[in-house]
DNA sequence: GGGATAAGGTTGCCTACGAAACTAATTCGG
DNA sequence: CCGAATTAGTTTCGTAGGCAACCTTATCCC
């Protein structure tokens, strides 16, 4: 029962150790782990819509699309205007990306590699089916609870009040 | 080989969802999660440095002291001079902060029983056992890489990757 | 056709973190 | 003892990502 909490540690620790590593590695590239994904989902997906990548990568569409405009600022991806429906904007990688893209994937694999070096591959095979399940669980608990439960305390610095058991 | 990056996407994943959740379900107490977290380190060793709490959090100091900024203008922390050492600020809790930090354990112990309602404690214990070691892989490498090796040659690694074509 | 509703994107606000640079206080080496 | 190196903490800047509140177009449906 106490290593319930651990899982959770451990899975935030883990995912953040990642991610700080990989940026070292791929800085002087002038992206980040983040862009670089952004990027792997375009590329497997060119001419996407905000809202279809913001789908693939399980992130808000507001995030999403912030990532975007930094790709773009850094001249990675354009969006282009759709025929059809004036509200989407279809997003393509640029030759630089495609380029950078695969480099980055190189990275990443050496990085993940060394990071899980000593690890048996049945044992990593295992772990990935485990974190698949995980996974699996919390996009159902996410999509249960569509948005705010209630709460419609935006701004306001009011004490949390009464919330604290005596 | 090809499910190397899966680990690492699902890391990630599973990472930033239960993060979510656990944010959604204590929003009403106006903490989230990463404060939580400080607040259980504290709570088990109070009177703690600045630096002390960044260490066991395996976090940047400047970001830790953030956190505590933002903990402390909520009142559930207070820092308090050192008589012998006057650079140094000791972290305390406050009383309201103890009940609150009860009550959040609760809400993220249920949030992992959930998401991990299926997993056999078996299975569970194994993924926690792997996650140990590529965190403690992990903190080799970044140790190893102690700030900026912004170019000065990534030191060659194993193989494939050619660096930056163009 | 025209109003209600939904879907695509964007903007603003807030928290979380890392990186680097900086200040003040302390310890160390000679 | 004094100046150099260390250490504690903060500040500044940039990226990431959620949440809510908008516009703008498309659709739906009467």
């Amino acid at each position: 029962m106490e290593d319930l909490r651990d899982f959770g540690f451990l899975v935030s620790d883990v995912a953040r150790l990642l991610r700080t590593e990989f940026d070292r590695r791929v800085r002087h590239l002038g992206l980040t782990r983040s862009q670089w994904l952004a990027l792997t989902r375009i590329y497997r997906q060119p001419g996407c819509t905000l809202s279809e990548l913001a789908e693939t990568m399980e992130m808000e569409k507001a995030s999403t699309g912030k990532l975007v405009d930094r790709l773009e600022a850094n001249g990675f991806v354009v969006r282009k205007a759709d025929g059809s429906d004036r509200r989407v904007k279809r997003i393509h990688l640029t030759g630089e990306a495609e380029a950078i893209e695969r480099t980055m994937r190189g990275i990443a694999l050496d990085t993940l590699q060394e990071a899980l070096a000593t690890l048996p591959d049945r044992e990593r095979e295992r772990a990935v089916e485990t974190l698949l399940k995980v996974k699996a669980s919390l996009q159902e608990m996410l999509q249960k609870r569509p948005r705010t439960a209630s709460h419609p305390r935006p701004n306001g610095l009011s004490a949390p009040s009464e919330v604290a058991p005596r």
